[in-house]
DNA sequence: ATCAAGCGTGAATAAATATTCATGCGGAGG
DNA sequence: CCTCCGCATGAATATTTATTCACGCTTGAT
């Protein structure tokens, strides 16, 4: 019998408070109890649950994909983006534009910023990127090496610089081809003094931005030229590759596939990628379903930018 | 475009807040913006709709009768008990244990507390007191003449010493009838030292307890024998009265029925009853409907007291 | 181009809320 | 009947949240 008149308390101190807006001491005065009480009933009209709290998804946000897809892998951020149809360039844009977003939202002085180069989905973030002033990084370094014919070289180191530009930074390039011929070239290339100022940077990398490839390579890349042959796309496939970060393929579980072609790269190791603070990685698309989810598996990603289309499969993959 | 990102930003972060519990800080931190852009974000989750807190009331409260009472008739606090039937034993039982709980609740150290006697609710309200050792009440005042028959005197007089050893407080009983004969009768009588050091206590009652009385008058009363005739009920009601609090008769709109009758009531007077700082009113049932109406419109009461059933008739009165 | 108004930001601070602490009550078990 | 334990309370305090303030950016008018 008590325990209904203490319902009703409760149910009316949660009234005066959610609804009408009173603060706990102006309730406690009209109630006649102390603040502590109210802030007590409170508590407990929560857990009762009394109040309840419910959050509204306003349309072209997806919460529920994000809750869903943090869940499932343990990773500490994910931003769905709002696009209105399946195809790379819708999704592409989408995911830049949320990029943009996050990396204007975050950006904090002296930060060191790093980018994989030959990304459509940074591409894109580029031309959305609004020029801030306020504050002022340090650096943006390119993570992977840009050489090859001239169009994709262009891409690379333009990047780099116009995002340097952009967030009030020096560009710190990466003169080399991404992937070189032997261990050996790519050793001699490294030891180059430019080469090796850069690569030496990258462990001040605070935040990292990052593409995700799918094992069928993207236009970038296959217009480059300088990149993989289709033998050895298999090779990688048969041991077990999902897809890559910088050209560093790794399988369904996130494992870096270490061997030969590994050592060919010129840019971040996953090893000096998982080091950096903040990685973000941006991708979209179906045919990087699984490379997605690789590099979640294996935590190789701390924030992941992606598109609803890609994000309902994501939360569906096994 | 940018608009979709920030309602992004509002859901995920009022998401964190009331689902995940973390405290703006932390979100802040997560998010990287400053623990007063959280603050901002979240107020404006609260007035874009995106939260929406919603209260859920438990079975046996009626937190929107309350509501429709207090603003229909404009009056601080309604307290509708739970009830299973419409009958007066139900209605004052539910009634007694409603105002039982609320004095317990509210009772401060010093309060003198002012009692109407002849009433079913208090009476009920009584038996349902568990005593109190916390606080100490300075006195309990009765408001309403008491002598008559004797099984009645004992009523009214029991009821204030009981209440007032309940609460640790001194008895001030009013030894007089409730009604006299005549105006000179009552002069006289107050004019006994003894009643009127009760009546000059009046002016100090911090808190006061009084039934509302309908015109078909309770059996308390009828039995008492020492109140109105017939005929002048008659002619009270046909001046338009339509209840009584401490046998002061009032209009539906709550106005004082001045004149003979008034001033042959040993008594509490209506202009004493308006300057106590809390008047609780106690009444329930379908004959008391226009009487507690009544009361209300002339804020004659500052908290209500009555069953669901009352309240569902009185959120209805027209 | 220059300047003023208006907005949005974070740091500092004020305000509000939650928690701790000490106390007193009530009930269970000697 | 007494004692101890658990619970509830309010005052004091710690913590969290909201607001103020000063500043810098943007925008739109001159």
């Amino acid at each position: 019998m008590s325990r209904t008149n203490e319902l009703r308390m409760i149910t009316r101190v949660a009234q005066m408070y959610h609804l009408e807006g009173l603060k706990q001491s102006d309730i406690s005065e009209l109630l006649r109890i102390s603040q502590a009480s109210v802030s007590r009933l409170l508590k407990r009209a929560e857990s009762e649950g009394i109040v309840r709290v419910s959050i509204v998804a306003p349309s072209g946000t997806y919460p529920d994909l994000e809750s869903a897809i943090r869940e499932k892998f343990g990773i500490s951020e994910v931003i769905v983006a709002d696009c209105r149809e399946d195809n790379d360039d819708a999704v592409f844009s989408a995911i830049g534009v949320a990029a943009a977003h996050l990396l204007e939202q975050t950006l904090e002085d002296g930060d060191v910023i790093g980018v994989s180069s030959w990304s459509a989905t940074l591409q894109q973030m580029l031309d959305n990127i609004h020029p801030i002033k306020r504050v002022r990084a340090e650096r943006v370094i390119q993570l992977l090496g840009g050489i090859g014919v001239p169009s994709a070289q262009i891409h690379a180191t333009q990047l780099t610089t116009r995002l340097a530009h952009l967030i009030n930074g020096e560009p710190q390039l990466l003169p080399a081809p991404c992937v070189t011929g032997s261990p050996e070239s790519k050793r001699i290339l490294v030891s180059d003094p430019q080469v090796k100022a850069t690569v030496d940077q990258f462990k001040r990398v605070t935040t990292a931005f990052v593409g995700i490839g799918a094992m069928s390579p993207s236009q970038n890349l296959i217009y480059s030229g300088n990149t993989f042959t289709q033998a050895e796309l298999q090779e990688l496939a048969s041991r077990g590759a999902v897809g890559d970060i910088c050209l560093r393929f790794y399988t369904a579980d996130g494992e870096p596939l270490a061997g030969e072609i590994y050592e060919r790269v010129v840019g971040m190791t996953l090893e000096e990628l998982q080091a950096v603070p903040r990685v973000i990685g941006t991708a979209g698309g179906k045919r990087k379903t699984a490379s997605i989810a690789g590099a979640l598996r294996g935590k190789l990603i701390d924030v992941l930018i992606t598109d609803r289309f890609t994000a309902e499969r994501l939360s569906e993959f096994t």
